[in-house]
DNA sequence: AGCCAGGTCTGCG
DNA sequence: CGCAGACATGGC
């Protein structure tokens, strides 16, 4: 591990009774660019490289400062309180014992916006892949003893891509969506911060004007990039655990339609309610369990 | 080979 | 509106 400047290292503990489990926060799927090795969590924040480790209820940081990790992990939020609001039935409870400490992670509005375009259609591992790739071929190079890092692409970057290195990022038809959502961004560089002081429906929809975001990625984007946890993003998991433990589906539904999924994020809401957004992580995190 | 993946867009009726 | 197909790519 490389010499730190001092501040930029140290621990710090949780409260009592406020668990956080950092691997599986970083790893269940709301993230896409930590990777462990060597028994730390590495990944890039911003336009710093940190490395995280936890034991017990101390957790230890390197190339940030403990603010910003607090902030991060949103160690102020009760979690247990959380969990308690949406812990309505056998099934959710289930859940949430499937993956005690996880919290939903304070990420950047921009670079959410794009992983959940990249989101599309895809595994979350390929998702991981494209996140590295535009990052490697267009963010900012950040040298460091443990190798060099690159932050994650501006708006203008990815609004003027060199046509063949975007190719070499593999992204499929949505290339086109993340170039287009990504001009629109740097022609309005205030465009994300506006919306989310919005109302919710009317942030939702300034979000699903953006090309490639549909009802799903906006949702993804209002929960993990906005911080709004009171909404219920539908993806193929949930739909199937709501229909499985929840909401009857419909006698002669073949193909996923809209109208379903509207209908199901709509019970999510109202059934979880406020922090019906961490419910939705918790049904999503034990899935697996579920089905 | 065929199906599926943290869906969205387009073009119909 | 609401519905069907197309769509790039890679893993299983």
């Amino acid at each position: 591990m490389a010499a730190q400047i001092p501040g930029t290292m140290g621990f710090i503990r949780l409260r009592e009774g406020q668990p956080c489990d950092l691997g599986l926060s970083l790893s269940c799927g709301q993230a896409f660019r930590w990777e462990e090795r060597d028994g730390w969590w590495e990944g890039v924040v911003g336009r710093e490289v940190w490395h995280l480790r936890q034991e017990g209820d101390r957790i230890e940081y390197r190339g940030t400062t403990a603010r910003r990790v607090r902030d991060y992990l949103a160690l102020d939020l009760d979690l247990p309180a959380i969990q308690a609001a949406v812990d309505r039935d056998p099934v959710i409870h289930g859940a949430i014992a499937f993956c005690p400490g996880l919290r939903l992670l304070r990420q950047d509005r921009w670079e959410i916006l794009i992983s959940f375009i990249c989101a599309t259609n895809t595994h979350i591992p390929r998702i991981r892949q494209m996140i590295a790739s535009l990052s490697r071929c267009f963010g900012g190079r950040i040298p460091s003893a443990t190798g060099t890092w690159y932050s994650f692409p501006s708006p203008g970057a990815l609004a003027a891509p060199c046509r063949e290195t975007l190719d070499e990022c593999r992204l499929g038809y949505r290339d086109r969506y993340i170039q287009e959502t990504a001009t629109r961004i740097a022609e309005d560089p205030r465009l994300l911060r506006y919306l989310a002081a919005l109302p919710l429906e009317e942030a939702r929809e300034g979000l699903l004007s953006l090309p490639g975001v549909g009802p799903k990625a906006a949702d993804c984007i209002l929960l993990f990039g906005f911080h709004r946890y009171d909404v219920f993003p539908v993806d193929v998991w949930i739909r199937r655990i709501m229909h499985r433990h929840y909401l009857a589906s419909p006698p002669g539904m073949k193909m996923p339609s809209e109208k379903e999924d509207r209908r199901i994020r709509t019970f999510g809401r109202e059934y979880f309610g406020e922090w019906a957004g961490y419910a939705q992580e918790f049904l999503f995190c034990a899935r697996t369990d579920l089905l």
